[in-house]
DNA sequence: ATTGTTCCGAACCGTACGGTACGGTTCCCT
DNA sequence: AGGGAACCGTACCGTACGGTTCGGAACAAT
């Protein structure tokens, strides 16, 4: 199934031939959703042959499977600096983390790929929704609850429960944005402003989990 | 297609028997998803034959279009009294609200028929997604700005955007539940205490949008 | 009783897809 | 140069489903 290579680990266990491959395959399933994604089809466009597909992933659900793995492993680069920074700073870099976190979850591969594994959820004994959740959604969480434990340390935020924390901010951030983008609705003009949208949410996380001291540090910048 | 009836309208254009076979389609959704609801499936458990299935609803298109209309007639029932409240009174027509939406989008109707929607967005050509937002979520959301709205108007609540006000109600309380309901995970212990949720998500709203009218009230309860 | 309508049950067709098998080609290793 | 592994392209098979057609039963109207 995986190919063991000399080196730890170049991309996550594929060829770069399959990383080929699988690229094509996120393509296909981006237009046409997941009866976009065939086997045959998907051998035509990776002018590959599927006996190599069969041989690689075993069966279509191991196709999808190892396209979730591959695009979750992409997801990878981050473990952005933690360096202490005043109450402004901090803001900023909640305003960011929210606004990388809108145009992540409205990218055209994240919204195919959770289609697919929301469509994949009826049968639970494919896994690919908690595959999802927990190489994708959990990654950025994580990230999401170091920044804001990051920021309890330096005395801008107060709060008990870290993971509670973050769900109320990613609430704040998300709301419904992310279900209608599934669901193929358009955005109301100005909801497509990702940058305003992430600013106003932090403003309203702050106010409910903001210390003393970044309030004051706010309403005097 | 549709039927009239001397009634002005009493389910919404079904006969008794469509309703009969509709209410059976929509359990066959529930388990099994979208490929759970076969032609031959439905006519085998709802005892009637394919012939029936197209003469009433056209092709497959139609019976999902007329599946999601025919609950969405359902969902009808509101119109919650307009009475004056004190603060805490209205405070907990926010709760009960918040709980409401919260039940309603973990039901597994609404998991199915939000799930088939979402599948179905790929081909923009068939309208199911905007036509499930349109009969199912924007009922909900106009009475939610209703109630924010009549909030506003007995001074318990200050915002300038209703939309916008309802935005971040949804978002508070609804959170990333929905999205991961719908990929199939399952509810950390706690997080399924939907009153215990909604009564933390109202109080976070009422920390961003409450006058100071209503903060005191609920300081001094 | 006869006629007509409605609908069930079943058989049928075409298509599309998952999965497999096979011949031919390229490329690497010895 | 020779041998073998990997791989491409294609043809093929079985199945499942959408959609159509037909015979016959139940039932209402006349």
């Amino acid at each position: 199934m995986a190919r063991t290579a000399g080196t730890v680990a170049d991309d996550s266990d594929f060829t770069p031939r399959q990383a080929a491959v699988l690229t094509c395959a996120l393509s296909l399933l981006v237009e046409g959703g997941e009866k976009g994604l065939t086997t045959a089809g998907l051998a035509r466009a990776a002018n590959c042959s599927k006996e190599s597909l069969y041989k690689w992933f075993g069966d279509r659900d191991g196709l999808l499977e190892a396209v979730v793995t591959f695009q979750a492993s992409k997801v990878r680069p981050l473990g952005a600096s933690e360096s202490a920074l005043d109450a402004a700073g901090y803001r900023r870099r909640l305003v960011t983390f929210a606004h990388e976190l809108l145009s992540v979850l409205a990218g055209d591969v994240s919204l195919a790929l959770n289609r697919l594994a929301i469509g994949q959820a009826s049968r639970p004994e494919s896994p690919l929704g908690r595959l999802l959740v927990e190489r994708g959604k959990h990654s950025v969480t994580a990230r999401g609850r170091a920044l804001l434990a990051a920021g309890r340390r330096q005395r801008h935020l107060e709060f008990d429960d870290a993971t509670a924390a973050y769900s109320t901010f990613y609430g704040l951030v998300v709301r419904d944005v992310h279900l209608r983008l599934l669901l193929g609705d358009a955005l109301e003009p100005g909801e497509d402003d990702f940058a305003a949208q992430a600013e106003a949410a932090v403003n309203q996380f702050c106010r409910l989990y903001g210390s003393q001291r970044s309030v004051e540090a706010l309403s005097t910048s």
